[in-house]
DNA sequence: CCTAAAAATGAGTGATTACTCACTTTAAAG
DNA sequence: CTTTAAAGTGAGTAATCACTCATTTTTAGG
């Protein structure tokens, strides 16, 4: 283990976020390259158990080649993760959401769409957010940025309209954040049981389906009945 | 990196399983010591990035010392995935569920007293719990055994119960998979917030009180309305 | 107390790792 | 075409690792 550069603080890792923002753009093909066998063998093995070596016989580079473009092997870690935790809290990708919430469609129509919205980003990018959930729990510079972006700005959104909905009396009076947490458990056991437990059988499941029968549960769970 | 056993088998694992079974009684207060220490450090960093070398200082002896005890490093893994295994498949805390489940307890109080009962464990082992979760991901001969002695057992009983909750008319006429997965999921997506993404923000919960939601929530979504 | 066996120790070993850097190849500019 | 700069390469380096084993210390039995 040669991991022997200081650790980075929260800022310090924001800075090298903003600095792999700027240049997503203009990423050489071998970067791509790079980073693509870095989430492959990143998520399959883990950060440390993965090796630059390894890495770049997958990219089909140099080993050296890798050192050009990235100072170490934590920056491959932190170019990785920027990208998609901006994904999730993207003024774009969030614009969305909000535009749901604040529509007039019916709770059980709205709350299907933003399921089926969200498991198809989740499935999309499985891989790195695996990644970033693992990883996040062994390097603490990675924690606040990762809780912050990945969780919280959806949780204070959901949280919102959740406050609203039992504030029209739609939704039972229970606390926010015990209902907007019920909420996300369906979809965090759906993913959990689906890639994670079994995932053979978790290939076979019928999506759409489910997402019906979970939406039907949880908002007969959680409905206002007058 | 030195893993360089070969990859053990499911039914080779299985054997170890046994043997580590057979010892448990047995363990001097130095392998006890290790075993402790080896939790921590591969809970906190993975198995990968923890050193043997450290899992010795934090255990107060020699590195030789640990390969007296434990053939490799990855046999220290292996003796802590089992007992905790065992704990969950164990007959003995199957027989209570058993008996929660073949009760004539209203449902509630019987779904109360579940996840009170597997919330309490899995605080308890929360460690060993979420070393499992880690690295069976990682150590493919991990996961099948993992799957079955950690998931499998407990599924299979709780479809059951679903199952039969659901002919004799109390509960929904949903595939029980959902339905069982509705219920794991309130607790799958409770730890998770609690002990993985706000841990501060967990400490202050009042498991009881949120308990008490979660089983109101869950059980007017899949209770049958008559 | 003595002897033999068991347990513990820690320096050393061979293998692996992240990274460097001298050299080679490719691309860009004039 | 020539020259310079940029990109790529891979052998080598210093550090770290899992594990070994000769030696020392401790324990158990008579």
């Amino acid at each position: 283990m040669h991991d022997m550069q200081k650790e980075l603080s929260t800022d310090e890792l924001m800075g090298r976020f903003l600095n792999q923002l700027k240049d997503e753009d203009q990423l050489t093909e071998k970067q791509k390259r790079i980073m693509e066998a870095a989430v492959k063998l990143f998520s399959e093995k883990g950060f440390h158990a993965a090796s630059t070596s390894e890495i770049a016989k997958e990219a089909g580079v140099a080993e050296g080649t890798i050192f050009r473009h990235f100072k170490t092997k934590k920056d491959i870690l932190i170019s990785l993760v920027a990208p998609i935790m901006l994904r999730f809290a993207s003024p774009l990708l969030l614009k969305d959401v909000r535009k749901l919430m604040g529509s007039d469609l019916p709770l059980d129509d709205l709350l299907k769409q933003l399921y089926q919205n969200r498991l198809q980003i989740i499935e999309k990018n499985w891989s790195q957010i695996r990644l970033i959930i693992q990883e996040m729990q062994f390097h603490e510079e990675l924690r606040g940025a990762v809780v912050e972006n990945l969780f919280g700005v959806g949780r204070k959104l959901a949280e919102a309209f959740v406050s609203s909905k039992i504030q029209s009396g739609e939704i039972r009076n229970f606390p926010p954040l015990t209902v907007t947490r019920a909420l996300v458990s369906m979809m965090v056991g759906y993913v959990f049981f689906k890639f994670v437990i079994f995932p053979d059988e978790g290939m076979n499941l019928d999506d759409e389906q489910e997402i019906e029968i979970m939406v039907d549960i949880i908002l007969n769970g959680i409905r206002n009945k007058e």
